[in-house]
DNA sequence: ACTACTGTATTATATGTGTAGCACAGTTGA
DNA sequence: TCAACTGTGCTACACATATAATACAGTAGT
């Protein structure tokens, strides 16, 4: 599993960390079982404070994703289901090759980040200006 | 020029707002010298506070990207640039198909905004957890 | 001059996020 | 039993975000 939040992105770091571990789950980096790391390591890991640590894993229970056993630890949840391996290996080469071949093309990072938004959400960037 | 803050996103309303201007603007739907929308109207049609508007305008005249002028508006900087027009038709096309295919897939939005994530800060994913 | 627009600034209030420190309670293994 | 770990709960404080209402000041057209 991979936990880096980014204090200055403006998203809050506890939304970052459950974006994160699912995310993790979903690449079957952490499958169903799999103990996370315990609050206050993890939060001294991060430089980052145990309470927003807390909040995370609190969120990512009432989610589902993980469950929270007292004095034992936190687990990811039997319910959980990773996108098959063969599927996740093409998905990442789509995705890697999209943005190579985008940042071939002078498009910034930032750039990319905003086509991505704009294209999930279905528009189209006509030039009208939503009423 | 297309505005439409998600409230429930976490992200921060004001820097949305920024996002979209500086990706109408990148994209040319917006120019230099073009007249923004004033901030109350604005407020008024994105049903925010005009101060939260306000706050987005001055933060992107801070970056430079628009002028503020005091009684007569908001107007894009002459120092931008966007991206060529074939460039952006390109770049468009390349963002369409790699969502579709993923969508195709069955690969959540959510889960490919995670991957376009990792995949820009250039992670792997292969399952080490990060010291 | 007047009016209607523009951005600018202020105060107050509520909410969410994050930090800090502390206490409590369940689990595990020596 | 004991010690060391786990999650849980609480209070207090600081800060950023967002709303609300109000006032001030510059610009432009009549």
């Amino acid at each position: 599993m991979l936990l880096r939040p980014n204090p200055s992105s403006g998203v809050p770091i506890y939304l970052q960390l459950m974006e994160q571990v699912k995310h993790s789950i979903e690449t079957g980096a952490l499958r169903p079982g799999d103990q996370l790391p315990a609050i206050r390591p993890l939060a001294e890991e991060l430089v980052v404070n145990p309470n927003t640590v807390a909040k995370a894993y609190r969120e990512l229970e009432h989610e589902g994703v993980i469950e929270l056993r007292h004095g034992a630890g936190a687990f990811v949840a039997s319910s959980t289901r990773a996108i098959p391996a063969d599927a996740m290996r093409a998905a990442r080469g789509i995705v890697a090759g999209a943005i190579d071949k985008l940042r071939q093309r002078g498009i910034s990072d930032e750039e990319i980040r905003r086509m991505v938004e704009a294209q999930l959400a279905g528009l189209t960037g006509t030039g009208a200006h939503r009423g």
